[in-house]
RNA sequence: GCCAGCGUAGCUCAGUGGUAGAGCAGCGGUUUCGUAAACCGCAGGCCGGUGGUUCGAUCCCACUCGCUGGCUCCA
């Protein structure tokens, strides 16, 4: 087994990880041909992956777990063997685990470690439990496909996933949370609040139904005002290119098999993928000064990715989208100031919405790369220095960045734990020089302009997304398609309804009257699984008194107030977009 | 794209080699109600698609489309 490093003093992880051996020796005893690979400890559980080609059926793993009680049962000591490799290598052939040898081939060290337990046999830096019986309540959770080594041109090998806690109350409480986080999931909530959809017709496409075009919109408008204070301009490029455009950014090189391509009048077109190329040509249109950079061109523009198909989820990982996109040409004097200027706007942008857990990555410069070295060293230093003076901790993806630029991800988590990219901020090092970009300098010589490529929320659909999941649908009173729902309390009251509906509408809220025969602990609980922040409610009391019965969808009732007093409170909340 | 699983009414889900069911939603009535579900009735389906096996397929098989969980990828 290969071990990851650093989980040797956690016995949780020691569990998990003795669990994994358990694991591979019940899938031995049961599937004799099954060829063990790896298996790790990982966040929240383990894996092993075996070769093995038939494939497991949720059956097997019924069958594989109880063998896996059987040997926890038998509580057999795990012993620690330290041999050389030649002895290694010549056990593992022994046994036909060719994977094995292909492990041992790799490790420098001339003495390596065996864990055995019972009959079972693993290369294993360590540490253990001291006997199965200390593997605590464990529980085998899904069967997947991986890739040896994780490299796609390899065999694909079968992953079983299992999670083991110390008591039974632990693994309950972690079954129970990853049951609470399929309800919060975005695409259930986004069918429950009639948001989105997707039909088979458009794989990958949402469907905004009006609600979530609703929530789309007040997302790009939020964008879009706070372009007003951070100077930037918008501008509306083109969806459809000759593909020349991407032979010049390097795109068509680099991503052609994910485009969207077509041919009219003996000419390749392609829907654009990105707003980068478009941009670069916009800017090369007249000559520029440096008096008037940077220049922030702003665009919502619908993109079109051919992303594959067994990577399509939701709303996070979508064909078609927009993105709250702009790119920033600029002095190479301006950049860090033009960084400082986007982290701040992130961090405002994020506070807004609560965003706590952010992970900030720095992914450089991958193998395939165009530009000059220096520059990327220089764009990554810029990188490294603007999210650090900005005073986040940053993890170093070495080679993960774009082929034109380095970049900063910032990654939050959806409801079932995986990471998302949202915003992110690349320099640019080969498409200004590329597009042969120019501007006047100050000395009256024409200087290759920086660009940056930044978006804030992503991708507007993902992050509506992810919203979702944190918020639960509960979105707040300015992103809420519905803010308030009129009550009345029987027929008699509808009219009363109607004339409070006409002075939330006045006032630019969103509010819609409940006007069916129906009692009001229906329409309240309709209006509180559909997440409306506001009831009002009409009976006769609050007409005789010329007030409304306000109830709070996370705070139930607030008790009766004039009507205008309530519309003060809630245009008060959503300037202050609370 | 790769591995595996799943596709039955708008939604959530039962079900069987012999003409397909429930609850909710919808529609029609009755009821006119005080902070999370009133009552009665009606309607609703090429059982994802195509082909095959069979006297007969929603059910078995093959292919295909889509979704889900992973893996790879992610400008």
């Amino acid at each position: 087994m290969v071990c990851r490093s650093g989980h040797e003093n956690d016995p949780v992880e020691r569990m998990r990880h003795s669990a994994a051996h358990v694991m591979a020796d019940a899938v031995q005893q049961l599937f004799p041909t099954a060829k063990v690979t790896i298996g790790p400890v990982i966040e929240n559980g383990f894996y092993y992956d075996f070769d093995y080609p038939a494939g497991f059926t949720p059956d097997d793993l019924v069958i594989i777990e109880t063998r896996m009680r059987d040997i926890v049962a038998a509580d057999t000591p795990f012993e620690r063997r330290e041999v050389t490799k030649a002895e290694a290598a010549k056990l593992f052939r022994a046994k036909g685990e060719q994977y094995k040898l292909e492990i041992l081939d790799g490790i420098p060290d001339p003495v390596v470690s065996l864990y055995r337990h019972g009959q079972f046999t693993d290369l294993c830096k360590g540490p253990h439990v001291e006997r199965t019986g200390k593997i605590g309540p464990f529980k085998l959770l899904k069967v997947a496909g991986a890739y040896w080594r994780g490299d796609s041109k390899n065999k694909m090998l079968q992953r079983i996933y299992g999670t083991a806690f110390a008591s039974q109350a632990a693994l309950d409480q972690y079954l129970r949370r990853l049951e609470e986080a399929k309800e919060r999931d975005h695409r259930k909530i986004g069918q429950a609040l009639d948001l989105f959809s997707f039909h088979p017709i458009a794989p990958g496409a949402p469907f905004f139904h009006p609600k979530g075009t609703v929530v789309y919109n007040l997302l790009v408008e939020y964008i879009r005002d706070l372009y007003q204070s951070y100077g930037y301009t918008e501008v509306i490029t083109p969806l459809l290119y000759k593909t020349e455009l991407w032979k010049t950014s390097g795109h068509y090189e680099a991503f052609r098999e994910d485009m969207f391509l077509l041919r009219q009048e003996e000419e390749e077109y392609g829907l654009k993928p990105m707003n980068c190329p478009g941009h670069c040509y916009l800017f090369g249109q007249r000559k520029h000064s440096y008096r008037e950079l940077p220049v922030r061109f702003a665009d919502f523009g619908r993109l079109h990715r051919l992303e594959p198909s067994g990577t399509l989820l939701g709303l996070t990982r979508v064909r078609s989208m927009a993105q709250d996109d702009a790119h920033i040409f600029c002095t190479p004097e301006q950049v860090d100031a033009e960084l400082a200027q986007f982290i701040a706007m992130t961090r405002e942008v994020y506070a807004v919405f609560g965003f706590a857990n952010i992970e900030v990555t720095l992914q450089t410069r991958p193998e395939k790369f165009l530009g000059p070295l220096k520059l990327w060293e220089a764009a990554e230093a810029a990188l490294r220095r603007g999210v650090e003076q900005a005073g986040f901790t940053v993890t170093e993806l070495p080679g993960e960045g774009a082929f034109y630029g380095p970049k900063i991800g910032f990654d939050v988590r959806d409801v079932l734990d995986r990471s998302w990219t949202l915003a992110t901020v690349q320099i640019d090092c080969a498409m200004p020089d590329r597009f042969g970009l120019r501007y006047v300098a100050k000395d009256g010589r024409e200087a290759t302009p920086a660009m940056l490529h930044r978006v804030v929320l992503g991708s507007i659909e993902r992050f509506l997304g992810i919203l979702l999941e944190q918020t639960a649908g509960k979105l707040p009173v300015w992103l809420a398609p519905v803010q308030i729902m009129v009550l009345p309390m029987s027929d008699a009251l509808v009219p009363m309804g109607e004339a409070v509906l006409a002075s939330l509408r006045a006032t630019g809220l969103r509010a819609a009257v409940d006007a069916r025969n129906e009692k009001l602990g229906a329409k309240i609980r309709e209006a509180q699984l559909q997440k409306v922040p506001y009831m009002l409610i009409l009976g006769q009391k609050e007409l005789a008194g010329n007030v409304v019965a306000v109830r709070s969808g996370t705070a139930g009732d607030l008790g009766q107030m004039p009507l205008e007093g309530f519309i003060d409170r809630v245009t008060r909340e959503v300037r202050e977009r609370q």
